[in-house]
RNA sequence: GGUGAGGUGGCAGAACGGUUAUGCGUGGGCCUGCAAAGCCUAUACAAGAGGGUUCGACUCCCUUCCUCACCUCCA
């Protein structure tokens, strides 16, 4: 397989990728707090399309900004009595600390405003030239109207958002519509610029740090679909407006996470954060409840859909193990179905089908005593790979041959009739997360990560 | 109001112009020294409503009702 296709949210149809190399530009977090599901279910959608992309024999370039210089950070820092930069510091921090844990390939790159702000300032500089911007006493504003392709991402048209918008009258802008390039400050932080101590607006980082780690056109700029409007296509007016070609080739949209039905968002204050679900179920749940819908939809958080990933986990951990010791070869397999749904506009869903059929199988197999080595290598395969692309990580005991030791002890004491040996060695196993499963051809012993939850 | 995505069995949630999605749940059973895990089997014959196209629609078209998201900061 080395097709993929992706569904571009500007025309509204898939769009094949064929570039040898992969550029993406992923909008990542404003750095003001830690990150929830909502982030990492982003997060870890682009990690999947990554790692297959990879897979297939692509190369990827993947540039992940941090939005490190934002009112809200301001308003945070002052709230909290401490510097806005050392604050959004501390969350980057932070966010590597939770997406190491859940296994997320890092990124090529983390560009952060804060240390672009002369790219910023080169940019803004290039759209007054143009005549795309204009300089007021507030600060340096984008001039929507002179933009003639302005909506074409979120299908909306200029005089409608107009009666829409509400004036700020601290913001001096000739249009409504119009959105800061700089805001013009003399409270801390500010940077020097040519029109005075400030800092920049959102959306012009990105497309300064996009330009500049990417360049003009590059194949897929993504995030979260409440990114549409306005960032995406702020980020189209202001770096197509200076090439003149478009930004990206496609661009992609994950759906929110939402609680009974509602986008989980801080006003509403029903956010779960990575860190806090990380703790309770683990990275590997959480990855699986993140790839179990359709990208494109909404994932409605319940416990129940995690307790469905969680038990689908234990049984791929139990799968993997059955396999391992079957098996007499330990290379990797493609598997058609699976790749037939990835490829297909990333259907993770389907593929998370694919992967409980291979559990079905095996443990049908297995429970018959018919799994022999050969078919077990060829699932082996399958499953090893699945795993990898999906981000999964087996958990290993500390010493498998002390294991594979007491379950031949334990055998021979069950043929013995000593079952009270037996299950005292059974027992010891359990409490280190050692289980052993009794199949007909004889026990396999399997290695459960350790969850806090169940 | 505009734009976009939807409305499927007890619940969650797919694909597809004609064949069982899948998972959870529920009933019964099997395997086992006992467990655990797993297996087998049964169970839903469903498509918001109303029209139309078709030999045939959950799938296409029209109408209508409802839900969600975005239109202000948001992954």
């Amino acid at each position: 397989m080395d097709s993929i296709e992706i569904h571009d949210t500007m025309s509204g149809t898939p769009i094949k990728l064929h570039n040898k190399n992969i550029k993406i530009y992923l909008c990542g977090v404003t750095t003001y707090d830690d990150t929830h599901i909502g982030h990492a279910r982003t997060i870890i959608v682009f990690d999947v399309l990554r790692r297959y992309l990879e897979d297939m024999g692509r190369h990827t370039t993947m540039v992940q900004n941090f939005t490190d210089i934002d009112d809200k950070i301001i308003q945070r820092a002052e709230a909290e009595g401490v510097d806005a930069l050392e604050l959004s510091f501390s969350y980057i921090e932070r966010y590597h600390q939770d997406f190491d844990r859940l296994n997320v390939k890092r990124a090529d790159m983390y560009p952060q405003a804060t240390t672009h702000i002369q790219d910023i300032i080169d940019i803004i500089s290039k759209l007054i030239e143009l005549k795309h911007a204009y300089v007021a006493k507030s600060g340096v504003y984008y001039m929507v109207e002179s933009f003639s392709e302005y909506g074409i991402l979120s299908k909306k048209n200029i005089k409608e958002l107009r009666s829409g918008t509400r004036i700020d009258p601290k913001e001096d802008k000739h249009d409504t519509v119009d959105f800061a390039l700089w805001k013009r400050t003399d409270s801390k932080p500010h940077w020097e610029s040519p029109w005075g101590a400030g800092r920049p607006g959102w959306h012009i980082e990105c497309s300064a740090m996009s330009l500049k780690h990417l360049g003009e056109t590059f194949d897929i700029h993504g995030g979260g679909r409440d990114l549409i409007f306005p960032h995406h296509e702020n980020e189209i007016a202001q770096t197509e407006a200076c090439t003149k070609l478009p930004l990206a080739r496609v661009w992609m949209h994950v759906g929110m996470v939402t609680i009974s039905g509602q986008k989980m968002s801080k006003s509403l204050g029903n956010i779960k954060t990575t860190r806090n679900i990380l703790d309770e179920w683990g990275p590997n749940t959480l990855r699986l409840f993140c790839l179990s819908g359709h990208y494109q939809k909404p994932i409605d958080y319940t416990e129940e859909l995690l307790v469905e990933s969680l038990d689908l986990w234990r049984r791929t951990e139990s799968c993997y193990y059955t396999l391992e010791q079957t098996a007499s070869r330990h290379d990797k397999v493609v598997c058609d179905e699976f790749d037939q749904a990835l490829s297909s506009n990333l259907n993770t869903h389907k593929a998370i089908i694919v992967l409980g059929n291979i559990t079905k199988e095996v443990g049908e197999m297995a429970s018959k005593g018919r799994l022999n080595p050969d078919t077990a290598s060829v699932l082996y395969g399958k499953l090893a790979r699945i795993i990898e692309i999906f981000g999964l990580k087996i958990s290993r005991p500390l010493d498998a041959r002390q294991i594979q030791n007491y379950t031949v002890q334990r055998d021979s004491l069950r043929q013995n009739g000593e079952y009270k040996q037996a299950d005292i060695i059974r027992n010891e196993l359990n409490a280190k997360n050692i289980e052993l499963l009794d199949y007909k051809n004889g026990t396999v012993w399997v290695c459960h990560e350790h969850i806090q939850k169940r």
